[in-house]
DNA sequence: TTGAATGTTCTACAATTGTAGAATAGTATT
DNA sequence: AATACTATTCTACAATTGTAGAACATTCAA
């Protein structure tokens, strides 16, 4: 029976937890700035990205037609705040990396990252204590 | 002067670290069956996708055009290899995602890694190992 | 009240990716 | 030689992503 659909379906749909490049770029001045308005996250953009209002307009209307962020209005201008949070989001982009690069498995992942990704000695000694410490 | 190109670049063009979903999954095939034929890693996936022939060779037709396969003919068959190696690829993935995810830094996602991915004692173990010895 | 400003909606378009049918060509078999 | 296979090349098409112009609406200051 419940055909017509498509635009309110966020509402209990399952959100997407992989962002796209300009979704992820977009995501952070929106977790930033709170409830902002596309103006806004636009000029906060304005030297990092060259990008038109209505590209940037256009992409997070996408990203609320997902479910990415939610929108409320104020008068007339809608103010953007995302239905996500960072680690969330870093969950999905770490889990597809894992899936794709090491079948899902965190030992050949953390195996290559020891192996092949040049750690500073900072880094080792962080990941050493961080390591030792977590229960 | 020199125009026309396209098809040919790849010779010492930057070739793509980056797959698609459907790249990775062609790409261990051809990773674990040295050279072979379009209609081998069909066969090869069979039960894993439900891929027509078609499909797989225009995927890596595609992949040959980004210089990330290699076609060598023997009679009136293509017999593809690849031209990147799996740790190459596993190191694209895993730097789009701590690009993207983490801000290029490594701290940070080593630190999301040790509490967010409940890691099982045996993974705290050999990463325990792994960082203990990495000189 | 009349414009600037500022925002929102619509529409568009190229590139990439996932998929695959159709037309051909080369090879092997009867 | 004629046919059956097998592989290659072409063409196509929908969805997603990156980008953005154009048209229309709202609001605020002069």
């Amino acid at each position: 029976m419940s055909k017509r659909r498509k635009k309110q379906d966020h509402k209990q749909n399952k959100i997407p937890l992989e962002l796209t490049e300009a979704e992820w770029t977009i995501m952070k001045v929106v977790w930033e700035n709170g409830p902002c308005a596309a103006g806004t996250v636009q000029e906060s953009l304005a030297d990092e990205k060259d990008w038109a209002y209505s590209t940037v307009k256009t992409t997070m209307d996408r990203m609320a037609a997902k479910g990415l962020l939610e929108i409320s209005k104020v008068r007339n201008v809608q103010l953007f705040s995302a239905t996500i949070n960072e680690t969330q989001a870093r969950k999905g982009e770490f889990h597809k990396m894992l899936e794709r690069a090491f079948g899902g498995a965190l030992g050949p992942m953390m195996q290559y990252l020891v192996e092949n990704e040049k750690l500073s000695d900072d880094d080792l000694q962080q990941l050493r204590k961080l390591v030792g410490s977590a229960k």
